[in-house]
DNA sequence: AGCTTGAAGCCCAGTCATAT
DNA sequence: ATATGACTGGGCTTCAAGCT
């Protein structure tokens, strides 16, 4: 490469050093299934023991038949795949069996897992050891090493300490299971991997009561550092604050000049501190309750009412009338209506208040995964419409800031959770 | 008509942050 | 500790306007 190039050269590396893929020589990566299903293997009795060698069957494999008859499927489900290309067994027996012993799925989680675990991988096929390698010396075994080279890069800056504590976590965690549900070899179970440990955290309770948790934990976890003491004021280099008056009115009027469903979503974030998460999955059916006497709209969120919460959490949003009436008005335009007959649910009430240009929403509801899950709804929709459109789960991140200025950009990025106000001058949006 | 170009919309990987 | 939401930056696809 031309040396003129070479400051650009360089960022670029600094910024590939920070990829996994870079941090280690190993071509592991992983994939994710849009609909993974588990289905029961029957074997026929056309193909008995009696006739061991199936000429029907160069495989080897008797003849049998998939039951996919279980209920619904799962979206985004992780698989690991080796730097050779072949599924990385023992891995993707963990991810199934936990999925299988759990009674929820939330597919992020299993793709934070999965990532974890290959960080693992690539780490082992990087330095040519087996998941099974343990001397009798500590120091010698791969989760000993695999532990010092976390701690390592945390050094080094490559990683936070918050990640190396998770991918240890997620490590000890993979073993832990595989051996209790003996994926592996019962004479592999002198081995430990890990010593368990027990440990106190102080906490206080709802009610000012200081309560001493008993937590599990294992001798190779990696510490991070306390919690910055809460003072009233948030010291602002990296942290969030609220906005100023001044940036609020910037903000409003740089909003002048966007989209309207921009508008109406950050209007409706200004006025009822609702998270992306909840204005996402709002519905149109939502807006149309009663307002009380103050002229606000009482909207309960969260568990059970269908607009999603982190965690579920059960609260009441108060939206003010003049916004819930030009919520209304803009979900009757023809363009909004367009947007909703490309989209999963067609034109009904029951749809999205916000959907993007493709009909997609901004934040995909628990609830229509559920629906998309009873393949009656799914399989109806996709009659109806003659597409079956694709599931792709939407976490927000199209909500993107419009280029309007760097004025206008340096106050959408604040709201967007930046606190450093000169972040802007970083780079272009694109 | 076919090609080029740029914007908009979107998806993804990786990492960090927060809630309980 | 653990589960899961949030944020950033890279990059692909689609569409339409301008050009040949």
């Amino acid at each position: 490469m031309d040396t003129t190039f070479g400051v650009a050269a360089m960022a670029q590396n600094q910024a590939k050093c920070r990829r996994g893929e870079a941090r280690y020589e190993s071509k592991a990566r992983r994939i994710l299934l849009p609909e993974f299903r588990f289905v029961t293997t029957r074997f026929l009795s056309t193909s008995t023991l009696s006739n061991p060698t199936n000429d029907f069957n160069p495989d080897g494999l008797p003849e049998h038949e998939f039951d996919e008859s279980h209920e619904g499927y799962y979206p985004n489900f992780p698989v690991l795949i080796q730097g050779n290309g072949e599924p990385w067994d023992i891995g993707n027996l963990y991810l199934t069996q936990k999925l299988a012993s759990e009674h929820k799925y939330e597919s992020r989680t299993y793709r934070a897992i999965a990532d974890h675990l290959l960080d693992y991988l690539r780490y082992l096929e990087d330095e040519g050891l087996d998941y099974l390698h343990f001397p009798k010396l500590n120091q010698l075994k791969v989760t000993y090493q695999y532990r010092r080279r976390l701690v390592d890069q945390v050094q080094a800056g490559e990683v936070s300490v918050s990640t190396a504590s998770a991918r240890i976590n997620a490590v000890i965690q993979f073993y832990r299971s595989i051996m209790h549900w003996k994926l592996i070899d019962e004479d592999l179970f002198m081995l430990e991997p890990f010593k368990d440990v027990q440990r106190y955290i102080n906490t206080i309770t709802d009610y000012g009561i200081p309560r001493s948790l008993r937590v599990k934990s294992h001798n190779l976890a990696i510490t991070t550092p306390r919690k910055q003491p809460q003072a009233e004021y948030i010291y602002d280099d990296g942290e969030l604050r609220p906005l100023t008056m001044q940036e609020q009115e910037l903000l409003l009027k740089s909003l002048l000049q966007s989209s309207r469903e921009y508008q109406l979503i950050f209007y409706f974030a200004l006025f009822t501190g609702a998270r992306t998460q909840s204005i996402g999955t709002l519905r149109i059916k939502h807006l149309k309750g009663r307002l009380d006497g103050d002229g606000y709209l009482r909207l309960p969120i969260g568990m059970g009412t269908e607009i999603d919460t982190k965690k579920g959490k059960r609260m009441q949003l108060l939206v003010p009338g003049w916004l819930v009436n030009d919520l209304l008005i803009y979900s009757k335009s023809q363009e909004v209506s367009k947007r909703r007959i490309r989209s999963y649910y067609g034109d009904i009430e029951d749809n999205y208040m916000f959907l993007t240009l493709n009909g997609n929403p901004y934040y995909t509801s628990k609830k229509e995964l559920l629906d998309r899950r009873d393949g009656q709804v799914s399989r109806y929709v996709g009659y109806e419409e003659g597409v079956h459109r694709t599931l792709t789960i939407q976490d927000g991140g199209t909500i993107r800031r419009a280029d309007a200025g760097s004025e206008c950009n340096t106050v959408i990025e604040l709201t967007m959770g930046r606190s450093d106000i000169f972040s802007s001058a970083r780079s272009s949006s694109r």
